[in-house]
DNA sequence: ACTACTTTCTCCACTCACAGGACAAAGGCG
DNA sequence: CGCCTTTGTCCTGTGAGTGGAGAAAGTAGT
């Protein structure tokens, strides 16, 4: 199949390729309802994207009392590869036109061992989805990487936990690889914009997504543009003092939000925990497993251990705490909880909840909703595919 | 001398009077150097803005080696009003089209009288000016309030320190008073805006600008433009935690930054220090003045009294520490102090630097200035001047 | 004073985007 | 079978905007 090559000529075109995105296929009338342009050079630009081959025109639809329409939309072909590189594990989608996810692996991987490694990896994953059919090349990619990027270059800047990254050329050196533009992003940003795309913030213009993994960070969304800060770090809130002098942190500080909760630090309590015998469900775990993760807290918790609970509590006060800061500060209109931890689910949400409503003003939480993300380990690929569709379906 | 009536008929129009009002008189030639359209469409709309008034032609300029040019400039007649209502004091100032003050009052003012009185004051303050010969009316009213407010229809909503004025109807209220335009928003945004226009902010696209005067508030300005929240009540850092479980604040919480630095809280720990006989300096200003003030503790400050020192040093780390959260989060490319404290000077800023620069990520503090505001209490007003400039001059 | 060059501003013809109406195509409904 | 509705195409008029020619008004050199 032959591969996108043209781009939009004006923002019409733009404008009309992502409504045949975001809404699937469209006729040209329903096209007009939403563009304001009159049918007549609708009806022009229609014309020229299909003689570009981006939209195509497949069959009649049903009849609504007169003349059958004719569909419109986005040529099935179209092919986008969405990456998320987490700390630890890293996820590989295809997504068509439309964003919907038609294929997804995720593997586990150590984002120190550096790029070269890693895009080996995320190759290899690329061409296995190749192979089972469901691509024959791709479009263009969305990258996710868990660090400050400079977006306009795609290049990390001084990640913290991938230094081996910092300054390498990522969207040049994979777009080199793949043969299709590619645009590269901070996961926890890719995952606000996922949810934004296709999740509980669809309607949502200013909010804030809370990623929870191995580390914290938070997407922010202003006017539904995410904003990345001056240069690039903005949300990275997993260093914010939450204790002022409080514990010691990897970063040389003391108290970071960090230190009292994320993947990381909950495995290390629960691991604490059950060396000190305040938990036989723990214990337990740390028996068969040999070590503890997020997710056994999890389980536990599910279980009804208290000691479970108690730590997913706490780290979920300390987390609110800090929400509840920012949403004084940002005013946002939805608070989105995501990340590895999402498996803590409702127990988290209910100690964020409370300390969040307790603490900040009551003009910024009246009509706050604060929920979980609703796509899990999809959004981060998702909202890679619609970075790089956003960039292509935008003029040249 | 006839009021401005018209307002620009499109984009262009906005933003030749934009260039105007921020570069002065300016020739065609200049302004085609600026807008990216032909001499002869240019030629066309400054003709057309020539008709209106809103711009005259007055003169000719000196030579640059060819044909002198014709100076274009605002119509000289055009003069906004500033209003910057604090909680204890308002200043009012009259513009001319340029922004540049004309002329400025400064009158003592409880808030909480409610907006009927204040207003009251306020016409007559603006009659005032009239009555010196700067003006013989207003094209528009720029109006700072110092709480959350409802943008576009120009409402306070649930003010905490002004009760009386939730619902109000300000905008339309004082449009009818004026007889002019009038736009509302937060003291604390039109800060920003004032040093975003004239001050030490010009060239910075996200920065925030902290206001400690009776409480604390920070402006925040995304791309160039503030931004508000979803209820309009973004920026509103005075309550956020700075000490968990620490001292009781009036909001009801525990901690709050208020309770432990602002005017108000300065005054009280100074008058506390005075009573408790820790500084034979402030307790002298106690008995002479009766009560103690945030200027009372800069004096002694200035004098070398070291409980004055340290109360601002204290203040001001912990302010520091808020706002280093906040540049983590934010990732801001400049940080501007201001309000009625900036008397307390380098002492304060140099505690907040070291906060900041300790705690924020070194990616993030990496190049940014952390400034005191240049315009004192100019700002205010000066930002609501630009406030109801960039309204009348958008298309209508 | 005269010429050559520069800058500023105006005028005019041509292009292009776009709107809006007429009209054709294709269906449903009584 | 006529009438109405919806969809899509064609065509012409309008107004925005460009770009070039040239007039206006100056400086600098000879």
């Amino acid at each position: 199949m032959r591969r996108m090559t043209a781009r939009p000529a004006n923002t019409h075109q733009a404008r009309l390729l992502r409504l045949l995105r975001d809404g699937g296929p469209n006729s040209r009338a329903q096209l007009g309802d939403q563009v304001d342009l009159s049918r007549s050079k609708l009806a022009v630009e229609v014309e020229r994207l299909l003689e570009t081959g981006l939209v195509v025109a497949d069959g009649l639809a049903a009849s609504r009392g007169g003349r059958r329409s004719h569909n419109i939309r986005l040529a099935p072909g179209l092919r986008f590869l969405g990456v998320d590189i987490g700390a630890t594990s890293v996820d590989v989608a295809v997504t068509n036109a439309e964003l919907e996810v038609l294929g997804h692996i995720n593997q586990p991987l150590d984002v120190r061992e550096g790029p070269v490694a890693v895009f080996e990896q995320v190759l290899a994953m690329a061409a296995k989805l190749k192979a089972s059919g469901l691509a024959d090349g791709f479009d263009g990619a969305g990258i996710g990487v868990p660090g400050p990027v400079r977006f306009p270059e795609g290049i990390p800047v001084a990640p913290p936990i991938m230094p081996g990254w910092d300054g390498f050329p990522v969207r040049e050196a994979l777009s080199q690889e793949l043969g299709c533009p590619v645009m590269v992003d901070n996961d926890v940003n890719l995952m606000a914009t996922g949810e934004q795309h296709a999740g509980v913030a669809r309607s949502a213009g200013d909010f804030l997504c809370v990623k929870i993994g191995t580390g914290i960070g938070c997407g922010i969304v202003v006017g539904g543009e995410v904003y990345r800060g001056t240069t690039g770090s903005a949300g990275d809130i997993g260093h914010i003092v939450a204790v002022p002098d409080g514990r010691p942190c990897a970063c040389g500080n003391r108290g970071c939000l960090e230190a009292y909760f994320s993947g990381a630090a909950l495995a290390r309590d629960a691991t604490e925990a059950a060396q000190q015998g305040l938990s036989a469900e723990l214990a337990n775990r740390l028996e068969t497993n040999g070590s503890l993760s997020a997710a056994d807290v999890a389980a536990a918790a599910a279980a009804g251990d208290a000691t479970a609970l108690d730590l997913i509590r706490e780290g979920g006060n300390r987390t609110g705490q800090v929400i509840a800061g920012l949403v004084s500060f940002f005013n946002p209109g939805l608070v989105v909880i995501g990340g590895g931890v999402t498996g803590l689910g409702h127990t988290l949400l209910a100690a964020i909840r409370t300390q969040v409503y307790r603490q900040s003003l009551p003009l910024a939480t009246g009509n706050l909703p604060i929920v979980l993300g609703e796509l899990g380990p999809a959004a981060g690929v998702i909202g890679a595919a619609r970075l790089i569709s956003d960039h292509l379906f935008s003029p040249a």
